[in-house]
DNA sequence: CATGAATGAGAATTCATTCAT
DNA sequence: AATGAATGAATTCTCATTCAT
């Protein structure tokens, strides 16, 4: 019965905070942000609304740290190898995690949709770092697909984007029961890949 | 002097009922459903609140009126000749006019997906005409794809659909800065009928 | 086609007036008078809301003139031979009459008693000759214990009235969908009857 | 400094619904349910109206709650000895209970009777318990008048309900100015011990 | 006489946030 | 660190009443 440590207490910190901010993930993503409230988020985390406080200055602080934490991760998980310059078997790598991802985080996917559209959100994003890193990132395509050889770079990024953007729409909101089989999304990642390896 | 006609009321009536639906479709497009407020929804339609009531329910109503009776426009427009059967002229006809209304209609679009995309939406569209329409829609499709004897008419359903769905997404809120320029639009439409005439 | 007369005139205005009554009479009676909207009362008498305002000058003023016309109505009814003094046979034709409206405006009473009953309405008949009536009556009925010879025709006014309205609640609210089969009435009313005539 | 324990939440809470219904009793009572805001409520009680809603989930929520409580507070009081049988002494006991009630609780009366008359106000109270408690209390009497050899033990249960209800409907509403000095009463009450006992 | 669109004042309700304990 | 009572400002919604036609 020694008291915890800094670092025990710091850890028992990091702890909640990564608990609040996951339920919230998966409330505001089915329930809808303006519908949450932060009763109902403390409830279901279990603590009270006041602790809620001392993690989150605010809901919408909540809300930025959720998207932002989360696209940071996602981000470095495509990170390529940094020196800007994206080889066929990195590329191919890209689209596997991106897949992979999709298949996976289904539920950030749909919250980060839900949100990014929410007219006045991307406001809120406009001067973050992911937002950079995502145009450093189309830039990295374009020398791609400038590389390669294509006809008209900007198309082929307009169009890569497209299908998988489209396709998490689709998966997440259009049909979310139907099915998609892993079958059809296999043979969809792989026309994807033979487009543009 | 003498009370006004069955027809004149009518009239009032609809054309009201337009113009607060066509306000709110722009605000709720621009600064978001849950932000926007009867009252503003009210002033700037140049109305009293108690009037929005006269006209809609609740503000859940006005905005399944939107949904539901824009989505019907949509549909009726690409609303193939009903013999069920797609032949290529009509096909590429759809394709076209779905572009133009890209093009024309991108505030529209923006509140359909916006709204379509916040959680708990969807249930209110569930059991409505236009869901029905849609998968009727999808069916028709596929019956194209088989008849043009693609390998897998269900990937190229997918694939249709996502870059399509996709296309709107970015040009609504990715990268609406970026101007996609017409001539690139015309690529990709021009891509896409080339894909599958 | 010619023009209607003054009396032709009167007569629908007179009808219309008793017809807006009957419906809010049955209207307040069964959905309560706060809860009913001039709106609604409207509709269900099958005319506009404006009109419903050429008639009377308010809600209140409808309800006012229910109460107080049917008060007069039924202490019309009662009017003993305004000499002021009650005989046996008076009494028992009085309480006999009693019965009789009990059973055939059982709705009147509904309202009567529901609109009575609210805290604040009272005040608005003061003043009114129908409060004078009642009183009088009682005053009439004291007399009349008084030379039967009872003990403290206080007390027995008291019990006439308690037996009288009580039955008259319990009939309307305590047990509405209870039978109170004629048999039984009749009994009570006997009762009465035997007990002070 | 140290967070409140769960019985002094419990506590604070307790009183807090408390006083709110008591002073809402009150208002509902003397100025009617209708005419009477939760902004009046809130600001008699002292607490805001915010406060209002913590306790209490609509004005309805609180009304009902009121109603219920009360009744079951006023049953409990008139609870015999739960064998189901009821002794002379048993009886006479209940009539004094009720007289002291009447004399002493006026206002609740007040608003029990006002409240149960609002028509809509019933169906809330159908399947409350409290209902089954009065059928089954009435049930009761009948064995009682059974036992006691009367011809028609309806018609008493019927005359007994009504001289009581009609009592306090009058003291409550028609005469409530005219004092029914506690000599009065008091025969009314010996009245009806001697009739029944 | 008749209509129902329009108003506006006010009512109920919600909820992020604060704060005493 | 932890709690949930308490606040108040904002928001949705209601409805008697007016008025142009």
């Amino acid at each position: 019965m020694s008291p915890r440590t800094k670092a025990q207490i710091e850890k028992i910190r990091d702890d909640r905070r990564k608990q609040i901010m996951n339920v919230a993930l998966h409330l505001f993503a089915t329930e809808g942000y303006a519908h949450c409230t932060i009763a109902m988020l403390a409830a279901r985390t279990g603590i009270s609304k006041g602790l809620m406080y001392h993690y989150f200055n605010s809901k919408e602080a909540l809300l930025e740290a959720i998207i932002e934490e989360g696209l940071d991760e996602v981000m470095n998980l495509f990170d390529p190898n940094r020196d800007g310059v994206l080889t066929s078997r990195e590329f191919i790598d890209f689209i596997r995690k991106v897949f992979a991802v999709m298949r996976s985080d289904k539920e950030f996917w749909v919250l980060y949709v839900s949100v990014i559209m929410q007219p006045r959100v991307k406001e809120h994003l406009t001067d973050k770092p992911i937002i950079r890193s995502i145009e450093q990132f189309l830039q990295i395509l374009m020398e791609y697909f400038t590389r390669k050889g294509f006809d008209d770079p900007n198309l082929e990024v307009l169009t890569l984007s497209a299908m998988i953007e489209g396709l998490g729409i689709l998966m997440v909101y259009t049909y979310p029961e139907m099915k998609f089989p892993d079958e059809l999304l296999e043979k969809y990642e792989k026309r994807i890949i033979e487009m543009y390896q």
